[in-house]
DNA sequence: CAAAAAATTTAGCTATGGCTAAAAATATGT
DNA sequence: ACATATTTTTAGCCATAGCTAAATTTTTTG
């Protein structure tokens, strides 16, 4: 059906321009869910099939082509894992989404909450050429809008393990280096109380169980807010 | 199957979001051929399927769709015509296409010959969003990057009748203002030569018997140029 | 450890949008 | 005007990628 694959180098130039949107799609959030701490390294039918919207004997359907492609490890009932050539593809993917998302945000003013779904669907649509050209007009840059690191043309990438901000202590101080994109109505939340990457904060107190935190922002503005959001706030301890 | 469309203005709410990149596709397509000179007004399933590259079997098939969505009047063996329906949404996508076109010339640097295609599988995933900002970007452009005219967002446009250079008389001066983008790599020929929009060109001599013309470029530089390179430029006669 | 619950897969369906081959309709040439 | 050529449509196929319902496997729990 498909030509066999043999290498890594081989792959992206066999399968590039038979990678599907929804290939792509797969990839990417599995990716993700990999490099997530949240589920203990193991990638299930069912949690590729919640993140992506779609039912589980979906999911199952499209991880056995992807398994037949060699762009993943496929244990039924199990679990996947992706191949050094499923990984590549999602961290092309991940790249360009990241891209548009700077580019989307840096040159046409777009805000937090709209970039991701606008780069959703123009990651599948844009060639070599547009990926290099704003890669360009935006100076090469090695972190995307929210803060996530881009992945190289090479595929490298590192994952800066940062801290949660709810997981501060009482005075500590810290500055957001990245924060998670999944909420829009949280990022525009963000945004008005002008938590951006770069601001400094410091919890000023802390509520027990599981009660807010008070923050103060860039040494003059203080709100209190709730664990979710300090949840999804990435930081860099002092 | 599909909600009944009963008014221009309702069916872009009715239908748009189900509305595939084929559909826009074909619509594009054949609000061109409805266009342009060549086919005497009559756009038939072979000239659809030509221009799509698709089978003639195919555009049949898309064909009763669009009907089916009065998007267009069909009457079998006899070719097509855009309801005022199919005609906003055609309009739409090529507001889409020549928007993202200028902006890839005028903002990313792209050349010529390289915006058509990216631009055909970007019209059909940006928003209304993305779409109003690179027109503000552009400075509301009416013009697109060959010359060709921008529909509003209302759906208007004016289809300005330019003569062909190839049409032009020995000693007869013109400025150029549109070029087909039909061939790429025509495209690269044309902007080697500096044959650009705005460019004042001077037939110096016609050679007979469908033979080139002589062409004094810029009050500078004189090139001899074919009829088929001639008959793809628009130009506006003293 | 067995029974119930939950997760996963299989089976079989849907729609989109291609395709080829054969049939039907229209156009053309003598 | 009629036979032939061309165009168009129909019939039936393919792949992608979703879905639900039923079957199966794994996990959890009493």
């Amino acid at each position: 059906m498909f030509a066999r694959i043999l290498k890594t180098s081989y792959v992206t130039l066999e399968v590039r321009g038979l990678l599907t949107q929804a290939i792509e799609d797969y990839l990417k959030t599995i990716y993700k869910l990999q490099h997530s701490d949240e589920h203990g390294g193991r990638v299930t039918t069912s949690v590729i099939a919640s993140r992506m919207e779609v039912a589980a004997a979906s999911a199952t359907n499209m991880i056995k082509k992807l398994a037949e492609m060699n762009l993943l490890m496929y244990t039924p009932y199990h679990g996947v894992e992706l191949t050094a050539s499923g990984e590549k593809i999602a961290l092309e993917t991940i790249r360009h989404h990241r891209l548009i998302e700077l580019y989307l945000s840096q040159a046409l003013g777009y805000s937090w909450d709209q970039i991701d779904a606008e780069a959703d669907r123009l990651e599948h649509a844009i060639s070599e050429e547009f990926e290099d050209r704003i890669d360009e007009a935006l100076g090469y840059p090695t972190v995307g809008a929210h803060g996530e690191p881009i992945p190289t043309k090479q595929g490298q990438i590192d994952h800066p393990k940062y801290r949660r901000l709810s997981e501060l202590q009482d005075g500590q101080s810290a500055v957001i280096r990245r924060v998670s994109d999944r909420n829009p109505q949280m990022l525009r939340y963000m945004e008005n109380l002008q938590l951006r990457l770069g601001t400094r904060v410091e919890v000023t107190a802390k509520a027990p169980f599981n009660g807010p935190l008070q923050l103060k922002i860039d040494a003059s503005k203080e709100v209190s807010l709730g664990l979710e959001v300090a949840g999804s706030i990435f930081v860099e301890a002092d």
